[in-house]
RNA sequence: GGCUCCAUGGUCAAGCGGUUAAGACAUCGCCCUUUCACGGCGGUAACACGGGUUCGAUUCCCGUUGGAGUCACCA
């Protein structure tokens, strides 16, 4: 067996998108699960869509996801270049596209855009469809040579027969069979003389030694055509490996509009990393048990293509929110408090202790920017309703908050440990004194130091890091309100 | 519209001829609790339909329906 090579073959055409992100992923734990080697191919034969930078979101990406490459750009194995445009000035492409048209298998076309226009016949859901009626492929050898000796713009098509089926063989769909007169001849170079996607993608997965092509599942319906041009050159077609569609909650194919169809709009989102890797490698494909969190590494090892599922999956992001809470729980006190302060800082402006509330919100947040609406209340006593004292459960009302308040002040003022431990018990000898229920002087206490409905911690808590001084004032601020109702 | 692919709860999904049809998210209820959350326990919820094949179909075959993808000098 030979080692498995994949490759991850992006466009710099801007953001990272979920779809390609998963490619990548599932293209790198394919190789790497097998021991294989893992590249990574530019494919920048548009110079239209050519997005500035987008080159270094790719690396950056691939190394913050830890889709480390074998052999890219930078870093030669051997098969360089590994830049599509800087493969095309070494003239392969032309090369490769001459010698097939030396075998009949394309042939030059001079067709221009208006000839092309006038072919189109129906228009189906606003796109035009069009096939080509192969006219310049009776052009005669001297017809082409004067055509191209007069600086005629043109193009190379390969030749697909009107008669016959093409089947090619995916190794999760099986056999794909198509009519051969389905089958449009396809533009191999342009007439910029850069070569197609269709067709640089199997020289150079050819000329690299690409063994698995793995790759989104909307090119399923178009590689009969891959497939032919691998035996016109009599080459080894590699094992192809279609993968489902990531749809939105539509079910269509994930798109700008979602919101979070790229990795860097997922980052924005407060998204980590890990949670995002972990989430999409589950898009598609399970394990055997029932297992839904892995590291990467954990991931190599468990990760089997053959049980990488045929059906679209929806992207739900409800869930990627669970698993990244999930990830924050996880996560060391000390990492989450360096990813949570900037958005802490955010909110909180005065002197309190970050890492206190960081701690308390760790558990109760799914994505970073969570955690504004739960500690706002910290930097300034927000307006609230004096029905919040009435809790049922608690079997409070304002009559009651407002006596426990009031008896509870002077004792809060004479306290000086204001650290949670001792409020605590102070409080709860205050409790045992009245002979009531925790929560009945707890409440009125935690409504009138946070002002909300709920906060991510308790009473003696929220005052432990608010301060006696600042403590104090809620309370009478409370009492205050209390008494006005 | 042609072609191709797909079809288990709202979502991700196990299953690969005989199961009480897993699990997770979401949702609902209960417990825990210094509010909420976390956590624990439990509930609701699925094999699209119709024919075959078979002693027996969620599972295999065909059709229907539904959904998606694709039909560029974009990848």
């Amino acid at each position: 067996m030979t080692k498995i090579r994949t490759r991850y073959a992006p466009s710099p055409t801007g953001r990272m998108h979920v779809g390609n992100l998963r490619s990548a992923l599932y293209e790198f734990l394919i190789a790497k699960h097998d021991g294989g080697d893992f590249m990574l191919r530019i494919e920048d034969t548009d110079q239209e869509r050519y997005v500035e930078g987008a080159i270094d979101i790719i690396y950056r990406t691939m190394e913050k996801t830890g889709l480390i490459h074998d052999e890219g750009p930078d870093k030669d194995g051997g098969y360089g270049p590994y830049v599509q445009s800087e493969r095309m000035r070494t003239g392969i492409y032309m090369k490769y596209a001459k010698e097939l048209v030396e075998k009949g298998e394309a042939y030059y076309c001079f067709c221009d855009k208006e000839r092309l226009a006038s072919l189109k016949t129906e228009v189906v859901d606003g796109k035009e469809i069009m096939i080509y009626d192969k006219h310049c492929l009776h052009l005669s050898k001297e017809e082409v040579a004067a055509n191209l000796a007069a600086g005629k713009p043109f193009v190379i098509r390969q030749n697909i027969p009107n008669e016959g089926t093409t089947t090619f063989h995916d190794e999760l769909y099986g056999a794909i069979t198509v009519e051969n007169a389905e089958l449009d001849d396809m533009i191999l170079i342009k007439s910029d003389g850069y070569p197609t996607y269709n067709f640089a993608n199997v020289v150079d997965d050819h000329t690299m030694n690409i063994t698995h092509v793995v790759r989104g599942n909307e090119y399923l319906s178009s590689s009969p055509k891959y497939v032919r041009l691998y035996d016109a050159f009599g080459w080894q077609v590699p094992v192809y490996i279609h993968l489902p569609l990531i749809t939105d909650e539509n079910h269509k194919k994930l798109s700008k509009r979602s919101g979070h169809s790229s990795f860097e709009d997922l980052l924005e989102q407060g998204f980590i990393t890990e949670a995002i890797v972990n989430y999409i490698a589950l898009l598609g494909w399970s394990p055997e048990d029932n297992r839904e969190i892995f590291t990467l590494d954990e991931l190599i090892q468990e990760f089997d293509y053959k049980r990488i599922s045929k059906s679209p999956a929806v992207f739900d992001i409800v869930k990627l929110r669970w698993m990244n809470g999930e990830y924050l729980k996880a996560m060391d006190a000390d990492v989450f408090y360096e990813m949570a302060v900037p958005y802490i800082k955010e909110v909180i402006t005065k002197d309190m202790d970050l890492k206190k509330i960081a701690g308390m919100v760790k558990t109760r947040i799914e994505v970073l920017p969570d955690i504004a609406e739960h500690i706002d209340f910290f930097e300034k006593l927000p307006e609230y309703d004096v029905a919040m004292y009435t809790h049922k459960k608690m079997k409070t009302d304002t009559a009651s908050s407002l006596e426990v308040l009031k008896e509870v002040l002077p004792i809060l003022e004479s306290q000086e440990d204001y650290t949670n431990d001792a409020l605590y018990q102070t409080l709860a000898a205050y409790v045992e004194q009245k002979g009531c229920k925790n929560g009945y002087v707890m409440w009125p206490i935690r409504t009138a130091v946070s002002g909300k409905q709920m906060t991510p911690a308790g009473a003696t808590e929220i005052m432990e890091v608010l301060g006696k001084e600042e403590s104090i004032n809620r309370i009478r601020k409370g009492i205050e309100l209390l008494q006005n109702a």
